[in-house]
DNA sequence: TAGGTAACATACAGTCTGTATGTAGATTGA
DNA sequence: TCAATCTACATACAGACTGTATGTTACCTA
């Protein structure tokens, strides 16, 4: 029998530590800036001391990738309960950078995955995030779309990279006050623009 | 009594002084990072103290900026330097991004302007920098081929910052390793695709 | 040429990061 | 079950950095 209070075993001290200062670190990153954020801030308030940060994370780094990680996960379960699979490869593209824009609008998410991740953590790991979370959706979705005739073969690494850069500037945009539509009807065009001439 | 090295103006001693602060501090970020880079070390490098430093820029930001936009022309220069306009619109397209992707091979100029530029200065500061240098013979070459009518109607300023966006991640991405021809097929195609289907 | 100003150099205060050390509670093996 | 050990922290410390305030020298102007 567990007391409520006390006597709470190590994993659990952990693992809600761990979350308490992911949370109180995303909040404060998205709010301002991963440089402008120090450590004493967020253990204030994730309400621990910078003894458990950085027993829990190598430095603050670490953390911002753990936040990172959460966040384009986060990112990419959005996408997939969005999309129903009974499209056409075309459509199921199109829904697909629909949903991804409609996730980016969360505050500071651009902020997070597009400006700050890139430069603290290189684009090398961003790219290692992006592809075990949401680029790979996207990669299949293209692959399928090449396999099945109705878009021109490509390099699917090269083409999967440069469409998720589109969608990002986009997300981008859109959030500095960028029509939607407009942005839209572009990404759609790129798309579209891939398919195989004749069909 | 005055030696024949003292006795400078004003004008001159802050001309050089900025200079030197420049090229040590672009020297130093390219590098390694903004954030690795400290002024101690910038001044050093330049031959000048601190308080040089802070007299002739507000802050280790505003020297930053300096930085990058001194880079961004410098790479508008190489790209109008590379692009005969004898060219059609199309072909002239392609001319611009091979110049682009030859530019920013330069060492560390990825860093600068695609990762810590945005990051530090903001996208909307980027936007900025880029519209008055480089984007804008993008954006031009995309209307010309649009009243020309060989492209499809599309908003400019979305056009322009989306393919702008797919040229930077290539650039990233080749100097990352990948290949070169790869990124190249997709950005001629994502080009191509844009062509009106009528000709 | 004298007074003012620009271009620095030096000194300082505050803050931050990462580490080293100390301690209470949890875990484990006998 | 109990001692030994280890985990999860809290506290203290050292080094570095940023921006500012102040002092000094060279230039500029009337």
């Amino acid at each position: 029998m567990q007391q409520e209070s006390g006597r709470r075993s190590n994993r659990d001290r952990t693992e809600a530590t761990r979350a308490d200062l992911i949370a109180a670190a995303r909040k404060l990153f998205t709010e301002k800036s991963y440089a402008e954020t120090g450590t004493p801030e967020i253990v204030a308030e994730a309400g621990v001391t910078r003894g458990a940060l950085y027993h829990h994370f190598a430095d603050k780094q670490a953390l911002f990738a753990a936040v990172v990680e959460q966040e384009a996960a986060a990112v990419a379960a959005e996408i997939e309960h969005a999309s129903p699979s009974t499209l056409s490869a075309r459509d199921a593209l199109i829904a697909g950078s629909d949903a991804y824009l409609a996730a980016m609008r969360a505050p500071g998410r651009t902020r997070l995955l597009l400006l700050d991740g890139p430069a603290v953590l290189g684009r090398a790991a961003m790219d290692g995030i992006d592809n075990s979370h949401g680029n790979r959706s996207l990669r299949e979705g293209l692959v399928a779309a090449m396999r099945a005739g109705s878009m021109m073969k490509l390099p699917p690494e090269a083409l999967t990279a440069l469409l998720a850069a589109a969608f990002d500037r986009a997300a981008l945009a859109i959030e500095a006050g960028g029509s939607v539509e407009s942005y839209r009807a572009v990404l759609v065009s790129l798309i579209d623009g891939l398919a195989s001439r004749r069909q």
